[in-house]
RNA sequence: GCGGCUGUAGCUCAGCUGGUAGUAGCGCCAGAUUGUGGUUCUGGAUGUCGAGGGUUCGAAUCCCUCCAGCCGCCCCA
């Protein structure tokens, strides 16, 4: 009979236990280190209504890249591409209950339908962090404070990376008043920019031109992208330059994180009304983002007449990794178990269930062989798991109650009493 | 959705202009080593050559279609 395929779908990845290691303890920083600025972690469902994706997401994620499906009620369904409007969705359902301003993150999974390349699959898992409920810009600042200690947390050293920043407030400004892009032009205008340097000058100036924009027009444009964020507040106007966080923030000093003014940062999402950043690999060879975020001020009134602001990111294991990697950041897998037990006769099997329990109790990684391997292939099999401890019951020892202890790595090893084993092998391995 | 490259042993791959698959490396199994793994040495096993069709006396090799992976485009995280 034909077998089926034992390949994951396409653009999803199995995680062996090595790299589950390694995502694992990816993820345990950044969790431990958001949970220092007091987030604390929430959980939604994967599936969600497909209406709460078409109004706000971009049409671009809407109508290609989501996955939807028919519930046999007939409901119009997808799977999450990105969190934000969940949490939007659940936050503004339980608002009366929140203390606002709330910090939430958490850790999911995320799908889109697209072509897998570098950077990019179809199932992705990302922490979502966002403070929701504050129109300050310390809300700003911590977020990216935040932003600068996760890149720490994973090792990267400051040269690694770009923390590229804007702000749509200022841009919109600067279109209006300085380009003189009518308002019904500002969001393709907007797109224009986001794809500025990856598009050549002529195509740029076809786009541009569709946009009902004329030379001179384009010419400021040019100019626009250029300035630095001093120049770019003064084109954008008083009104768009007192509104700018960012501005503030800048002119303020008021954030440690190394924030650099990029005019050419807008990123895709429609819902971001002010602050936008991404954090690039400075990397020549890795030149790409790794994750992004923004401040979104109305999204939450898709669901209520509430005004709840937010402003959050997310980081995903996809694009972390390649950072890491390129960097020589990754940790190396840390998997059990730390000690392998076996007896060498059926006859000493309840021997190694008790030793085994004892190590257990001691907070230990133990794994008992389930049958009785001689000497030769116990320790063979121990060496294959990786154990960096043997505990060996045989003839000599049983007969005195006793085990081998061995050490795997430095290839040590003593005789011992059953009930000296744990707490020899306790200490042994806090010393590692 | 579009384009480029790739698909041969468990893994990484070699296989020239078609002649019926490799003493390849790593891994695996066994022995050296009937109380010692990891190192070393010796021996051994393993393939519907991604799938289907076509050309040919003959296809891993050439052609077509499909599938999958990687990379890029579109777009996006």
């Amino acid at each position: 009979m034909q077998k089926l395929s034992t390949q994951p779908y396409k653009g999803t990845r199995d995680f062996l236990p090595e790299e589950m290691s390694v995502r694992t303890q990816i993820f345990e920083k950044l969790h431990r280190t958001v949970e220092t600025y007091g987030f604390r972690r929430y959980d939604g469902p994967i599936l969600e209504s497909a209406a709460i994706y078409e109004a706000k997401s971009g049409e671009e994620i809407a109508n290609q890249q989501l996955y939807r499906l028919v519930d046999k009620g007939g409901r119009e369904l997808a799977l999450r591409p990105e969190m934000t409007p969940s949490v939007a969705r659940i936050i503004a359902g339980n608002a009366e209950q929140i203390v606002f301003p709330a910090r939430w993150y958490c850790n999911v999974n995320c799908h889109r339908y697209e072509r897998p390349q570098r950077g990019r699959v179809r199932e992705h898992w990302q922490v979502n962090v966002d403070i929701f409920g504050s129109e300050e810009v310390e809300a700003e600042v911590e977020i990216f404070d935040l932003v600068g200690d996760l890149m720490a947390a994973l090792g990267a050293t400051p040269d690694m990376w770009i923390f590229r920043v804007n702000d749509r407030v200022l841009v919109e400004g600067a279109l209006r008043n300085f380009v003189g892009v009518p308002q019904d032009k500002l969001v393709g205008v907007g797109m224009a920019i986001d794809r500025w340097e990856k598009v050549d000058q002529e195509t740029r100036h076809q786009t541009l031109t569709e946009l009902g924009l004329g030379a001179e027009q384009i010419g400021k444009l040019e100019e626009l992208v250029q300035m630095d964020l001093t120049a770019y507040g003064k084109v954008a106007g008083d009104e768009a330059l007192s509104r700018s966080k960012l501005a503030k923030i800048v002119r303020e000093g008021l954030s440690q994180a190394p924030l650099k003014f990029d005019p050419l940062v807008m990123r895709a999402f429609t819902y971001y009304t002010s602050t936008v950043f991404e954090v690039f690999d400075a990397s020549p060879e890795n030149r790409r983002s790794i994750f992004g975020g923004g401040r979104y001020d109305d999204l939450a009134s898709l669901f209520t007449t509430k005004k709840i602001p937010g402003v959050g990111f997310a980081v995903g294991d996809v694009t972390t990794w390649n950072f890491m990697e390129h960097h020589g950041l990754l940790p190396k897998p840390d998997l059990g178990p730390d000690i392998y037990v076996f007896g060498t006769s059926p006859d000493y099997r309840a021997a190694v269930r008790s030793v085994s329990r004892a190590l257990r109790r001691e907070g230990l990684r133990v794994e008992p062989a389930l049958d009785d391997p001689n000497v030769r292939n116990g320790l063979k099999h121990a060496n294959r798991l990786g154990a960096k401890y043997v505990v060996m019951i045989a003839d000599e020892e049983f007969k005195v109650n006793s085990a081998v202890v061995k050490d795997m790595v430095g290839s040590t090893q003593q005789t011992l009493a059953f009930d000296a084993v744990p707490g020899f092998l306790k200490q042994a391995l806090q010393a590692k």
